[in-house]
DNA sequence: CCAAAAGTGTTGTTGTTACACCCATGC
DNA sequence: GCATGGGTGTAACAACAACACTTTTGG
């Protein structure tokens, strides 16, 4: 008779052009890895989906509703979790950070972000599971648009220009960044501006969602390779 | 209390130049689908890695040892098995069919390999799993070198070609296509050759495997749009 | 008038595609 | 000598990378 635990957990990364790249994390309000950090998630229940079940996570430990999220990875070494046999459909998902009040529920004592960098200890495999994600953040990137789930509705291309960096960790050429993402045509321009420091102003840009989930459908299609 | 059981289910391709592509199926003794075709596949133990499990049950159903394995997604949708909450991880897999003598063992009658476009019905959902690894193969080979896992040790240039018409499903040029892969060094040509029909003897050519692997490790920079 | 960030084109280089004829063999 | 599959190069075109100065604003 089998004896092995399902669960979720959810890798939600936040992009602020500010702060970069930050990971959603909680801290463990029981044992093991009490007082740790850890990402949400927790056991499947009998009727609901994977996918239901890191949503249910989601707003049960951190208080938010993430819309976007896909399947990462499952993790199933019999040695992962150290009281029983645990294996963990794990998911990762982009939101704004600024769009989402995010505060300890009932099952966690603890939200925040984290910047990517400078991440602290965390419970289980949950590093791993971390590292994984963001190698497939940054491979995603490149034949896919990503950007509609992180940047404002509105936003000054730098922004844009920002992300790529950030996620590729390198720099960008600002003429030919611009030239290839606006040869796609999912982006327009607006007749406003914003000015956010000193500095000439700067038009303001928004996703053409229609254009956009068109992209991101034919998905490989689509040479991002900046 | 959570009574979810984790199965393991797995997508082998193998290849053959006259054939195509075909995928390993094995016939259910027991219900439910009683002697329908289906993966390979079953329970998870609990002492056991989930890799752990698909090779043995590769073992135990078809009698076949299978090295080049990846996991290909998790499915847990609720109402997946009819008698329980079944949640299966995924895998796929590739190898030369004549390596292989496939027998049925004693977890199912039968045991055949079936061309990719000539599939029969399949129990579960293993048919929208079948897809979703014939969808991966096909991205996959597009950014990475593949081939190794699934042509002899030795053989034509013409195998290879057709292998990539077979699984992108259209028409490659011959020359542009040996240019290519020719320049990523990583296919050593052989001083024999072979004749297999008519016509002029092909040159016999292998995969040099250090440059193959390491070429694979770098992933996404690999860049085999054809 | 200086600092800060935004905006904008051209050119050389590289990679991609399209395309057709000759070669070696068996029958 | 003909049918079969193998082998090979070039030229036009498209995509990519490198590169620096001007504009608008606030202080």
């Amino acid at each position: 008779m089998q004896s092995i635990k399902v669960s979720v957990d959810a890798v939600v990364f936040g992009y602020d052009p500010e702060e970069g790249v930050s990971v959603l994390l909680i801290t463990r309000k029981y044992e093991p890895f009490q007082k740790f950090w850890a990402l949400p998630g927790g056991l499947v229940k009998d009727e609901e989906s994977l996918e239901a079940a890191v949503k249910r996570e989601l707003k049960e430990e951190a208080g938010i509703d993430v819309t976007y999220l896909e399947q990462l990875y499952t993790f199933g070494k019999p040695e992962r979790d150290p009281r029983n046999r645990v294996v963990s459909v794990a998911y990762y998902g982009l939101v704004r950070p600024k769009d989402y009040h995010i505060s300890a529920q009932t099952d966690a004592d603890d939200v925040a972000w984290f910047n990517i960098k400078k991440l602290p200890r965390l419970a289980f495999d949950h590093k791993n599971i971390v590292e994984i994600a963001i190698k497939r953040l940054r491979g995603k990137i490149a034949y896919e648009p990503i950007g509609f789930e992180l940047l404002d509705k509105k936003f000054p291309f730098s922004d844009l220009e920002k992300l790529y960096q950030v996620l590729l960790d390198r720099d960008v050429d600002r003429r030919n960044f611009k030239k290839k993402i606006m040869s796609y045509g999912f982006l327009e321009e607006l007749p406003e501006s914003i000015q956010r420091s000193a500095g000439r102003p700067a038009k303001l840009f928004q996703f053409n969602k229609k254009k956009y989930f068109e992209l991101q459908e034919r998905g490989y299609n689509f040479d991002l390779f900046i």
